[in-house]
DNA sequence: CCCTGAAAGTTGTTGCGTCAATTAATTGCC
DNA sequence: GGCAATTAATTGACGCAACAACTTTCAGGG
């Protein structure tokens, strides 16, 4: 069970306590797996991901940061290390000295490659396979319509521009 | 948009994109806002929600544990800066002399008091407010499937006792 | 040109979370 | 009743993330 909330109707507490709740304990047990089967963090295997699908393989700290929800201060941080593992490489832009462009390291692949079944079975047994067409259908909904409120480009937009 | 995930249908791709999306942001969003309006994190309001609402105003630590899906050690760390603050009091159980119970100060019932509406107005405007009744209820029977599969008493049967 | 402002990253500090090890108290049992 | 095993909680060390300050580079007027 988890906390009481005031102020907030039956259905509406057990909607909102049951999605915190997954908020706390899914990214939790995702680093754990990764961590343990392949020494790398969720948000590590994410950046790597959207740099293996991009491109050439290859991507700016920028677009990475957006693809991620994350900051250039934590992806800066976050290549760093990874750099330091060999994994990946950092490289100026030709056309634009200002950006980073990242490119997996050949060894930065392989381990990619072989911590994504691992991953991906872990989705699944978490989430995907645990629920119906239907629920999955719902959800794909919801959190769409919660992404986009959470979004952080639509910040400032208190009442208006819902759409 | 998030990052491409292979070995996944389209469906379960959105679905799945779309939950660790809201998983990544929302908490963030919580913690922006309990910070700088009152200085806390969520976890730190959760926790004393949690023993504000106990019998007597009054619990132990692993009662709060359990209640925020937290660990002990956690825990242990954030009462004990909690009380640095000022904001609760430790006392030994009379009965267990292991079990340490935790009460909130004046001080600390009136900054939780101060940082309620502020906090619930946030969770309305960023979840609740953009879901139709239809949505919260699925939202709810959906969290509570997942919910299940994820708790951490539950680990360790993997095929067995979906119930 | 040059200079202001904006954009792209980096870096340092500080605080929180996790993990492993430890202490202390209680239960069970022979 | 005394010893092993369990439970409750704390502590210290280490890693990661948030925030702010800073550097460098580009774009656009004048």
């Amino acid at each position: 069970m988890t906390f009481p909330v005031p102020r907030m109707s039956p259905s509406e507490a057990e909607a909102w306590t049951g999605l915190i709740r997954v908020c706390m304990l899914l990214p939790a047990e995702l680093d754990s797996q990764l961590q343990r089967d392949s020494s790398m963090t969720h948000f590590e295997f994410a950046a790597l991901t959207f740099v293996r699908w991009a491109p050439e393989s290859r991507a700016s700290m920028t677009a990475i940061a957006e693809a991620t929800n994350s900051t250039l201060s934590r992806l800066s941080h976050v290549c760093t290390r990874l750099q330091k593992r060999g994994l990946v490489e950092k490289s100026a832009s030709a056309s634009d000295a200002r950006v980073t462009e990242v490119t997996l390291t050949s060894a930065g692949r392989r381990e990619l490659v072989r911590a994504t079944p691992g991953h991906i079975g872990t989705v699944r047994r978490l989430v995907i396979d645990v629920l119906s067409d239907e629920d999955l259908a719902d959800l794909a909904r919801i959190t769409r319509v919660l992404g986009k409120r959470l979004d952080p480009s639509c910040r400032g937009d208190e009442e208006t521009a819902v759409d």
